[in-house]
DNA sequence: ATGTTTACCGAACATTCGGTCAGTTGACAA
DNA sequence: TTGTCAACTGACCGAATGTTCGGTAAACAT
């Protein structure tokens, strides 16, 4: 087993105290969490934090910025400005899952924020950009009539990204690739349940 | 226009206190409301609030009944309970849009539930009690091939209902009806995006 | 006019919050 | 053996938290 979050023996760094700070947050809810939370969890007195780390809210921002990194990379990508509509779609769906999975309590943490603070606002503002990018996506493949005519596609938009996003309300890591997961997401959005 | 939440003139009650409560927690989330924050909603000082309601956490207890009372009375149904699985699965899902809808701040304060205390612990154990009884039905709906083959029920449960779940997310009340909603949400999930 | 009730205010409460800082510890270098 | 330094502790700060309580102004009842 790697030590991936410790250094030698005893001792954190910003990277672990991050990754448990972001546990933490998903358990009990950032405004729930308290520094002694943390402390706790981590195994240290509160003072100890903010030898590694600024504060609460910094903690909360890397968190944040490393979901949507992961999420922007897939909408930058090639494969999601090339080809008909309907199948990026289905690439951007895809890797936004796999991007869910890989980085689940960070994504977790980001579909939580409601604009408490500056930090939450900023982080509200880049995703509303992804749901945008996807919002036209979804728009194009239905004027190019690769979407089930008669529905909305800011609805479509909607209720795809909802049905992307609950993920992080159920999915234990281990339990199933993120490709399966993504395959079983598209069966039923893109072909449906009936028989 | 009629006066539904405050009595004749200035003054509160009760159920204008929850209202507007339950408002509040779903802008800055439950653990980010300050009873300060409460009063001020609602143009009265903090100590205003607690001869109407005995405290905060009560506030939420009778938020999550309302929500949790209403999805209970869906499942209690005769028409959840007679016919073929898919329609009785259609049904319920469809009148959990219905019940989302009407009741939406409450379902929203429910769905961001993490089991902080007590009150929240109960709560998840009567949404669980709520989740099972669909699972049931949509395994049973697989066993009598009525929804595509290579699906895991547990998966497509969990895949369905964060569907219904993400509309607390992004719901506006008056933009489209209960009906509507379930219409397209139904669409997608049952006979797919795709043409 | 008098008493009662309703709905509220202002001050205070014990506790917890995020954060600071001077000092300690133990591993390693010279 | 001594000095250095990263990593941490423990005591503490002012502010904010949920809640309590004594008082009170206005409306209503008698």
């Amino acid at each position: 087993m790697a030590t991936t979050s410790r250094r030698r023996g005893r001792g954190h760094d910003p990277e672990s105290v991050l990754s448990a700070a972001v546990g933490v947050f998903n358990e009990r809810g950032y405004d729930g969490t308290s520094m002694e939370d943390l402390a706790r969890a981590l195994g240290v007195t509160k003072s100890a934090i903010y030898y590694h780390v600024p504060g609460k809210e910094q903690l909360l921002a890397r968190a944040l910025d490393r979901a949507l990194d992961g999420l922007f990379e897939v909408v930058a990508d090639q494969r999601a400005a090339t080809g008909p509509a309907i199948e990026r779609l289905s690439w951007v769906v895809r890797h936004s899952v796999r991007v869910l999975v890989e980085r689940l309590p960070y994504v977790t943490l980001l579909l939580r924020v409601r604009g408490n603070s500056a930090t939450e606002v900023a982080a509200l503002e880049r995703r509303r950009e992804f749901d945008r990018f996807v919002a036209a996506l979804v728009k194009e493949a239905a004027a190019a009539g690769q979407i089930r005519a008669g529905l909305d596609p800011a609805l479509v938009t909607r209720l795809l990204f909802g049905t992307v996003n609950s993920i992080t309300e159920w999915y234990q890591p281990g339990r199933g690739t993120a490709d399966d997961l993504a395959d079983a997401l598209l069966a039923m959005a893109f072909d449906g349940l009936r028989v």
